[in-house]
DNA sequence: TCTGGGGTCCTAGGACCC
DNA sequence: TCTGGGGTCCTAGGACCC
């Protein structure tokens, strides 16, 4: 059996954790800038405030209904994930991180069919005890259907936040009652194309034939299919692959124009994504750098370059070099700059990069050095110590006018409780 | 006026190899 | 009248996830 662990309006509910007040108000979460709304509390969302929904369109809801906003705080939500993935790997030796508020688990050696369902609610109790998340849990067979199960123990209360579709039945039920756009790998393409084919919910799918499945809607429209029947096609993956590309880009808050504000900006995502690169223990083989100007498509400048390295670094130094020269190709003086972004790509594991005979870097001294910034970031903090060209005047930071503090992870935004 | 950011996988077709 | 068989690599496009 696998479930399925998903925290409950998990980014509001991070900001909930530290202002109890919170609760029993509508909560919202903005995206960078404070652009768009990426999440909401259930109070929120009876308001019929969107997923995805810009911010500037629900100012007056936002006021009319004293709604909470924050601004996004990731680093504030990803401390709490971590401390939830934590409590999650006391429970099971199976236990893969799907995203930052999702972790499927496998459930092995319960007793059937009480065990399961008992041993979920002691893992939601444990959760909300250590951490103080409120989380949903779906069980079943395979982790499309435990996806649905999770679904279902959000959504109606009577299941008390554990869902466990035990029995043929129940998941039969459950599969007339899911609506075909909710299943786990049917996205906004596939559903209007199964809708117009008669297929509305996630039982009228597995009604259609394997063969039928597999010629209209490839391999992993048939693993769907056959998940939703129980059988197995995902398993639990413990260690995910290095990731093959990384990105890090952003919106800048206000525009900028000189050369050496953009380029501090793209100082920052290198940096970023070099730490991100040697976190997996990997090196990149090409690194492109992106920018975009001001307003829409046409007429809107947008200039990228990716160059190949003579030999894959994992050095933010080295990298800087490149993203820099990258940079003076497709910069051009007198464009109102609104976004940039750094890729690191041809990522290969470290221990396999190919040297070249004609190599200048020394890089047994970078590798130390980035060593010793790495050990002290993680130790006193994040950037509290990086290259020049990450520092500057910051013009092109986001705006964040909603942050809450970083409760958890700076010394700074600690709380201080005073006895009266 | 204003709308985020970061990923993966699959398939088809073309170029090329023997 | 008639022209094999088997493979790799790369890219673009389309789909999905959070």
């Amino acid at each position: 059996m696998y479930a399925l662990v998903d925290c409950n309006n998990f980014f509001a509910s991070c900001e909930r954790l530290f202002n109890p007040s919170l609760n029993g108000r509508p909560v919202v979460v903005l995206s960078g800038n404070d652009g768009c709304v990426i999440a909401r509390s259930n109070e929120a969302k009876a308001l019929g405030i969107g997923m995805g929904q810009p911010a500037f369109e629900l100012r007056e809801l936002f006021a009319r209904e004293k709604v909470a906003i924050f601004s996004s705080n990731h680093i504030l939500y990803g401390d709490i994930s971590r401390r939830v993935m934590e409590v999650l790997s006391q429970f099971s030796p199976d236990v893969e991180v799907y995203s930052i508020d999702e972790a499927f688990i496998r459930l092995n050696g319960l007793p059937m069919p009480e065990g399961c369902e008992i041993y979920a609610r002691v893992i939601a109790d444990a959760v909300m005890r250590c951490v103080g998340i409120p989380v949903s849990i779906g069980i079943a067979p395979t982790k499309t259907l435990a996806k649905i199960a999770s679904h279902r123990a959000k959504k109606q209360p009577r299941y008390g936040g554990v869902c466990y579709l035990a029995t043929p039945d129940q998941r039969a039920i459950a599969l007339m009652e899911c609506p075909i756009a909710d299943v786990w790998g049917v996205g906004r393409r596939l559903a209007p194309r199964l809708i117009a084919e008669g297929v509305s919910t996630a039982w009228d799918y597995i009604q259609l034939s394997r063969e039928h499945v597999r010629r209209h809607y490839t391999i992993e429209g048939e693993r769907t299919w056959s998940e939703l029947q129980g059988i197995l096609c995902y398993g639990i993956d413990e260690h995910p692959a290095s990731r093959q590309s990384i990105t890090v880009s952003r919106t800048f808050g206000q525009s900028v124009s000189t050369f050496s504000d953009v380029y501090e900006a793209v100082a920052d995502f290198t940096a970023t994504a070099a730490a991100r690169l040697r976190r997996q223990g990997s090196a990149a083989g090409s690194i492109m750098i992106f920018v975009k100007g001001r307003g829409c498509s046409p007429g809107r400048y947008v200039g990228a370059l990716q160059l190949m390295l003579p030999v894959a670094s994992d050095s933010t130094i080295e990298l800087l070099q490149y993203a820099r020269r990258a940079l003076m190709s497709v910069y051009r003086n007198g464009e109102a700059y609104k976004k940039a972004g750094v890729m690191l790509g041809n990522i290969i594991p470290r221990s396999q990069v190919q040297l070249s005979l004609f190599d200048t870097v020394d890089r047994d001294k970078h590798h130390r050095l980035m060593q010793v910034v790495d050990a002290v970031n993680k130790q006193a903090g994040y950037r509290a110590i990086h290259t020049a060209a990450e520092a500057g005047r910051a013009e092109w930071k986001a705006q964040s006018n909603h942050l809450s503090p970083c409760y958890t992870t700076s010394f700074s935004d600690i709380m201080i409780v005073k006895a009266e």
